[in-house]
Formats: structure tokens, sequence, C-alpha cells
DNA sequence: ATGAAAGCGCTAACAC
DNA sequence: GTGTTAGCGCTTTCAT
């Protein structure tokens, strides 16, 4: 009866049929938690989203980065009869649950997106021996599998659309300094500018939010009144730019050329539509699932990093 | 053991003391999966995001209202020692691959939003006999629970504030026509209007996005020139309402006054930011969680509506 | 108050 | 190829 519930060969067709006739008529289904305590494997990981923060629950899901992260997931494990759990870890009361929650095995592994630099989650889970895999490369150096997107070739692909064309003083709106990504965005730009032969270009740091952009670009027009070309590490701050542009009565792009970052929903709706950097966030939440599955099976062992290319989003704003 | 594990009342302390040392020096952790066979609880709710479409999963997450869904459910969720699997029924297959997954006992209950008018799912689950909350009341009528948001009076709170700030013609760009939901704003709103001794207002059906939002705009500004004011069911159309506008050299609100609806991101980053009825999904998502675990511990057993006021956010547009 | 033992429903290993 | 059985790790009942 096991045999045929799960597909095991060498079973008599027609003893088969018998069963499954059986199994119809009765409705039966077989019970997750017997199987579980057996095979040892719940079908199911944990979906972590980790950071510090307050309204952290609240804030992170109005980004639809983490929508599509989550749909990513999805598309690969649905695949696979594996099942998603949302968890939050943004306390230490919290991480503290998911961990507890992982060594009961209701889940047989770990998705995590950390949004805070130094995120402690990862080593705890790596301690306790919890199949782990991350969005994005630890700040810190962390013997664990890992997903990511080439941010240095993300910075580059911006300025090189600036020089393109036709920029002459190109700066940036970067992201908050102690992000690894947003350090590679940073350096990608800058090297992609001095390989053109460019000198230094004005950087003024942003928080990723739409204010902190305008901001910025306030900044920027005031010490900066020739630039004529900006990048932004997110579409929010490149949003803010752009309203300031339109505000000081300027033109977007032909006055000042704007590329932002991600291509999320405001990338769509701002006016003009943004130019911006996407990320290939569902293959890459795919792909972490992937990573994960290959561990829970056993045929990866050691850290595996993917890396993947960033795409150039040409819309009306540069 | 088990009971000192469970806080069984009757233990001797000593005793107590002395497993309690050998589960931390062990770093011993129980069972999931042999916990849920015996006591037939999976500590674990499937929260159900269903209907049907093409790029269903990569859509659905790009909206941040079903992350709010998400994070209210959750606040509720992980005070209780519940966590909530994420699954899509957009398919025959996947509703299938849902229900299957809740009759093995895998998820002691379902939270389910529906996105589409007709939904299979909720009916179902309900002959599965899986405990169900629904977000939002089916467009059929079944015995289950829900939470919902009154949605008349949504409309009517749309309807009065454009009168109070001195609308003479208002219109409203209103929700496809078979959501249960947006014939009920637009009966508030036209209600509203009547009761104020006003004639019919004019209608154009919307299709929830930025480009049916400016489409609506622009055949309102040909059939009707004196239009002054426009409450849109979702504040997508609302912006794209406001482009329109002024694209047409006209202001908003000083010609035109926009109200939208959700509250969502757009409301915020959208040129003026939108006046807009706010639903509060959160909550109401919390509540939905509550009701069932009510319903899973018994203590509740007939279907119960919970019904949540919205609140005017009154910014710039109108 | 506490030890012992009977399952929960399943899979996998074993014998035939 | 197929019936039988020993656990998986826990909770709960029943003695004590």
């Amino acid at each position: 009866m096991s045999r045929v519930v799960n597909g095991v060969r060498n079973v008599d067709p027609e003893i088969q049929d018998v069963v499954r006739r059986a199994i119809r008529t009765t409705g039966y289904s077989p019970n997750g938690a017997a199987r579980s305590l057996v095979t040892r494997r719940a079908q199911t990981v944990a979906l972590l989203i980790s950071g510090a923060g307050d309204g952290f629950a609240a804030r992170v899901f109005t980004d639809p980065f983490f929508g599509r992260i989550v749909s990513g997931a999805m598309t690969y494990l649905r695949g696979h009869a594996m099942h998603p759990v949302l968890m939050f870890a943004e306390t230490v009361a919290a991480r503290e649950q998911v961990v507890g929650y992982l060594r009961q095995g209701s889940a047989d592994g770990a998705l995590v997106v950390s949004i805070q630099a130094d995120d402690p989650l990862p080593r705890m889970l790596l301690d306790a021996r919890v199949p782990v895999v991350l969005f994005a490369r630890p700040s810190q150096p962390l013997p664990v599998s890992y997903v990511d997107m080439d941010h240095y070739a993300g910075g580059r692909l911006a300025a090189e659309h600036l020089l393109a064309r036709g920029c002459r003083y190109p700066a940036t709106i970067s992201a908050p300094g102690d992000l690894p990504a947003g350090r590679d965005r940073l350096a990608g730009f800058r090297d992609a500018l001095q390989r053109a032969g460019r000198g230094p270009a004005p950087v003024v740091e942003g928080e990723f939010t739409l204010d902190s952009g305008a901001a910025a670009m306030m900044r920027l027009a005031e010490d900066h009144p020739e630039v004529d070309g900006v990048f932004a590490a997110n579409d929010l701050m490149a949003q803010g730019a752009c309203q300031i542009v339109r505000e000081q009565g300027r033109r977007v792009p032909d006055d000042v050329a704007v590329v932002g970052f991600d291509d999320s929903t405001v990338a769509i709706t701002c006016r003009p539509p943004l130019t911006t950097v996407r990320q290939p966030v569902e293959k890459m939440a795919a792909a972490m699932a992937e990573l994960l599955a290959g561990q829970l099976q056993g045929s990866v062992s050691s850290p595996t990093h993917t890396l993947f290319d960033p795409e150039l989003i040409v819309r009306d704003s540069a």
C-alpha cells in the first residue's frame, strides 16, 4: 500500500489498481506528520526575512522586492513538493524562535534574506547545523552558499549608459555605506567612469527612501550644478531625484538623465518612467531554492556561490 | 520528561531542574513531526493566494496589498506559535495540490485571499472539511467565516470628501464589474451623492491598472469636461488619472480633485500625494488568523463575519 | 508525583 | 513481487 502511494517499482499493476480504487473511494490521504517522522523530511523550507528595525514586518512587504523573492522561490519549490514557511527574524526572541523551529525539524532548511549588514542569524543557523542558503553575500565571510547579483557590473552598466547618452558630469546617489552590494555598485560606477577617462564623480549617500533621494538631488544641484546625469542606488531615490529636477524647472532626461536600480514598481509609475538596472530577483530566488534542495539531498556539500548578471532596462529617464 | 517540556503541573521542582539541565547540555530539541503525529496539530496554517491569470505569482507579490495581509496575519500567528505556509492556487492543478496538502494534515487550516470573483477554492476546502477563513466576502454565499471591510462606507467617505471640498461634478473610475467589493464602493459613492441631492455621476469602469486609470480619465475629460472630482477604485488608477489631468494642463486638486483607494505605496509616491481610502488590511488579516485559531480550538463553530471601517487619509490630491 | 507502556500513521527492511 | 513487522519520537493513559 505504501508502495503504490509512493510509486515504488515492482508492484503488480492489478493490485495497484485495487489499491488506487480503494484510496479514491475511501478518500484516503496519507498523514504528513507520520511520514515526516520516519523520512526525517518535512518537505518544508523556512523563508526567513531577517534584519532589525521598527515596523519591520509592515515595512518589509511593502517593498515588492521581497515579493519577487517569494515568488521566485515558490516557482522552484512547488515543482519539487516543498513548501515555504514564512518567518521574520527581527529581534533576538524572533531569531531564537526561528532557530528552534528549524531545530525541531519542522523545516528541512532555510532560505534567508538579510536586510541588515551585520545579521547574526546566518551564523546561528550554521551553528545549529541547519542547511542554509543566503540571498546576497554576507558582509562577514561565512562558509555558506549564497546567490547574488554582480553589483559591480550593475554600477558599471549605469555609468556606461550615462556616458553613452552623452552625459558629461555624472554623479551618484549611493546606498548606505555599510552594504556590500552598495559598495560594489559604487565601485563599478566609479571604475567605469575612470576607464572612460573621467575624473571622480560627486557622491551623495542616500538611505533608499524617496525623501533621501530628493534631498541628495538638492545637494547635488547646489554643490555641483553642472551635473547632467545621476545614478541612484535604487528606484525610489531615483524618483526623488526626478521630482527635484522637475521642480527646479529642468527636464529629465534632457537636462539631467537619471538611472535607477532594481526595476521596482515605481520605475514604471515614475514620470518619466525610469531607466534602471534590473536584478533578476526571481531567477536568483529560484536558484537559491535549488541550491538548498541540492544541499538537502546531499548532492552538494561545500558552499556554492552563484552570481547573476544585471540587466539595463532602458525607459525614458536616461 | 515530556511533562516538563510541556509544562504540565505537578512535577517535582528538583526533577524539573535535572531535566532542564540535561536538555540544555544535550542540546535536545523535541521533534515536531512526532509531536504532530500524536497531537494532530501541525501548528501551521496555509496562507493561500487564490485566483487565476497569467504571471499570477509574479504579479501578486508586486502588490504591497498582499504583503500587508501576510504581515498582519503573521503578527497574530507568531504570538500563538503558529506558522504560515505560503501557497498559490491559480490553476486546477495548484488547487488540487493545496487541498491535498491540507488533507494530509500538514496545516491545520487555511487563510484564503481570493483575487478572482468566482473562486472555486473556498468551496473545495469546505468540502474537504478544512477549517477556513476568507479575506473578503465570497461572491457566492458560502457557510464560511470571513473578514471584510465596509466598502460601501468607503465609497461614501470618498463622495462626502469630494463634496465637502466643493466639487460640483464628481465622477468615478470604478472597479471591474464582477467584484462585490467594487460594487459596494460604487453603491456607497452613488448613494452619498444622491443623499446630497446630486444627480447621477459619470462612471467609467477601470481595470485596476495605471493605464486603465489614465484611459478612464481621458474618456471622462472628453465626455464630461465639467468633472472636477474623481473617485478611483484604487490608487493606481487614481495616479493614472492624475497624470492625465496634469498632461492636459489642469491641476490636481484645484481643477480636478482625485481620491484613491487602498493607501498603497503609490499613494505616497504619486504627485501630488493621494488622498485615499485606507483599508485596515493588517488588522483584518490578524482578525482572520484569530478567527481561524478560534475555529481550530473549537471555541467558534458557526461562520463568523467581522467587518472593518475604512479610514480616509487626506493628502494633497483632494 | 512519577515510571511504564500503548499507540499516533507511516516507511523501510526483511523474510518469503 | 508481496505480506509482515520494527521502529520514527512523541503524548497520554494507566498503574503505582
